[in-house]
DNA sequence: CGGGTATAGTTTAAAGTTCAAGCATTAAGG
DNA sequence: CCTTAATGCTTGAACTTTAAACTATACCCG
């Protein structure tokens, strides 16, 4: 276990500050969220990516992919939406193996009820304290990161 | 419930970012740690906040604070780590509420031992695809994103 | 003082997540 | 074909986090 690398000055900085960034951003989303509409945000975005295909359907691996979340707490927390009728299970036609989620209009409703007043939080929290030129700049700016941190999963 | 004021293309993109980094950087930086150290990032930022004060100790609260948890999440850390042998509690002398929680000397050795390869791992996943100029830049441009976060909470 | 309230922390139970195992079904290789 | 391996998903137990109730000390103000 030889010496790493330090970090500089700049750099443990920016870790910190992303490392309270990924802390602190989505817990407070998710208080509204939970406040509101009684849901967290993994489930939020479980919703809002089915309501993002024209057939409200996804596969579960498909899912679970997207949401960079295990098979495994999707499918509990699927169970989760599904006994509160916002979503259903089907199996898929072509792979025996594989299962459909579907949103049911009960909860297209719901995420339609939610919608507007989660962007009204993460406008309030994220983007009333940006200027355009600084979102430009973020996007830019952040791509690396993101590549990197997508490519080690 | 009134229409809120949407999200514009660029800002909607960045949102995305900002879920996705706030998703995947904790466990592409945990996944090394779970499996060299069996720690994960919560217990090794409160390690490493005790190592940074000259006694090794500090407050509950002041831990909590610090690392944004609630007092009853960190409680239930502490207890984990004290029965690892990595912290100790102690009655605070001045306040008969509060209890400092002292790093040992085998909790310092772990960290000593554990740093270097994080260290690794952050450089690797972070900082290796940046330049020094997005470094700062993104020091600079996330600053208002923190603020804003911070204050909400 | 003395009573009310705020602060600091622990504990319990419920909710959520992860881990390991298991069960079908499909794909691949001889 | 038939076996073996891989895929897609579910389940139950172990573990972690959260929420709420509880204990104990400190502070404030009449």
């Amino acid at each position: 276990m030889s010496e790493p690398q330090w970090l500089s000055e700049e750099e443990r900085e920016l870790w910190m500050k992303l490392v309270r960034l990924s802390m602190l951003m989505p817990s407070a989303v998710e208080a509204q969220l939970k406040r509101e509409a009684g849901m967290n945000q993994f489930e939020y975005l479980v919703l809002a990516m089915l309501s993002e295909v024209p057939d409200m359907t996804r596969l579960m691996s498909d899912l679970a992919f997207q949401t960079n979340a295990s098979l495994s707490r999707l499918s509990h927390v699927v169970t989760r939406l599904e006994q509160q009728g916002w979503v259903r299970r089907s199996a898929c036609p072509t792979d025996g193996r594989a299962t459909n989620v579907i949103l049911t209009d009960v909860g297209y409703e719901k995420l339609k009820d939610t919608a507007p007043g989660h962007v009204t939080a993460v406008r309030n929290i994220i983007f009333d304290p940006l200027t355009p030129e600084l979102v430009s700049t973020l996007n830019r700016s952040l791509q690396p990161i993101l590549d990197s941190v997508e490519k080690n999963r």
